[in-house]
DNA sequence: AGCTTTATCGAACCTCGTTCTATCATGGAA
DNA sequence: TTCCATGATAGAACGAGGTTCGATAAAGCT
């Protein structure tokens, strides 16, 4: 996790005198895209066509594509940093923390498009780094070396990342045609699984149940937990 | 983790009386591409190039570049595969878990561009299945219902994917011109920390000098580590 | 009034994945 | 041997997408 961006020269905050467009507007445009059908529903041409304006003026506010995306994150971010920032408990360390990683992967779920690059680059100054810090003021509450924070605020959003990059991949036909409900797709799998070998594949027949019936959540708080159990080891809490 | 793929109807196995080309040297075309320049690099009209062939050829063998990609990680998983069964120890699950998670990882520290997609569909049939079994069959040892095993390999998974998809975005310009080293560019960004407000940033702060020095193997290792503490923990040994 | 900066627009360009058709070799059937 | 189905190849053409460019207008400044 962490690794920051090769710069991003923040334009310069000019007066926008009758801003028919603003990056505000684009910004907001660009989220509706992505949540309504996903990145690849995010095009230039079809961000113009919303916005009533051409290709070329998106130009003006972004270098690209790229930058599109990535300014788009940081948006949303903002409003996931009010939701982190409102319950910064002072109990426990450890339950602060799953409360804001639970927090911040309810909001992956919301947005599925986010998993993919979320917190893949924490920029100099933004809500990615202020959520990261978020993250670490808790851990500054642990007994713990500054590497060891580091490595422990590195697998919490690991964890968090890993999991929600999985739901911004949910199986194509099922969400466009209704064809094929999430129960059959997850269950015709399953079914192959339960067709091989039990003398072969050994786990794969012991977990296929729990496999068909899995929940991405559950999934995601259950590695989230061994987590945190390791880390109130090494904390000795 | 642990999502199938929608279906691969695999091509009859056909004699291949006087192949010029076959699948594997397709595959292995690919690999070479995608090792040298990771996967921006992989275009089919640059695939058709090095095969000395034309791109149409390619959709002989294969129904698109999903598929290419997806064939290409089974054909260097095989690898992997090998080098895992090998050292499926008869000692502590936790310490065998351990070492297959790291051989995965150190596989996929070696070619980047595995870490985007690995082990984010897991078909019937086919290396990263069996990788995953392998995994789980060590897990098997470990007292646990099969959910919480389940959650376990997922969550080991995970930290190997998570931690290795990271590899797969080197800065840019570092690699193709020698301009900025890894070092400039990382102290570039921890000097940008370190002027940012102590009393606003004391995480930030706290961790710059690990975070400027850090190495992706060992913030892994630690990750992968936590992890491994909780599960030792849930199983009670 | 000029001139510069800010902002807009869409045509044109280029790359890429994919499709389509033409072509050739091979191998068995007649 | 001849002929056709099949295996296999090649590359032109299509369409979609990101990006560049030049033209143009509106707003501020001198």
């Amino acid at each position: 996790m962490t690794r920051p961006r090769p710069e991003a020269p923040d334009r310069p905050a000019r007066g926008r005198r009758r801003a028919s467009h603003s990056l505000d507007a684009v910004l907001n445009a660009t989220v509706e895209l992505l949540d309504e059908a996903g990145e690849p529903a995010l095009t230039l041409r079809a961000l113009a066509t919303r916005l009533g304006t051409g290709v070329g003026s998106i130009y003006w506010y972004v270098s690209g594509k790229d930058e599109l995306i990535d300014r788009a994150i940081e948006h949303v971010l903002g409003g996931v940093l009010n939701e982190v920032e409102g319950q910064t408990g002072t109990g426990d360390p450890i339950d602060d923390l799953r409360v804001m990683a639970v927090t911040l992967f309810d909001a992956i779920a919301d947005r599925p498009w986010l998993g993919a690059r979320f917190m893949r680059n924490i920029d100099v100054q933004g809500n990615s780094l202020r959520l990261y810090e978020k993250l670490g003021q808790v851990a500054l509450r642990l007994e713990l070396t500054p590497l060891q924070r580091f490595h422990a605020v590195s697998a919490v959003v690991g964890v968090v990342a890993s999991n929600g990059a999985d739901m911004g991949q949910e199986p194509p036909q099922a969400v466009v045609d209704g064809s094929v409900t999430r129960e059959e797709f997850f269950g015709h799998h399953a079914a192959a699984w339960r067709a091989l070998d039990p003398e072969e594949y050994p786990f794969v027949h012991d977990i296929v149940d729990e496999f068909e019936g899995h929940d991405d959540r559950e999934q995601f708080l259950a590695a989230l937990e061994l987590t945190l159990a390791g880390l109130r080891l090494e904390a000795g809490i």
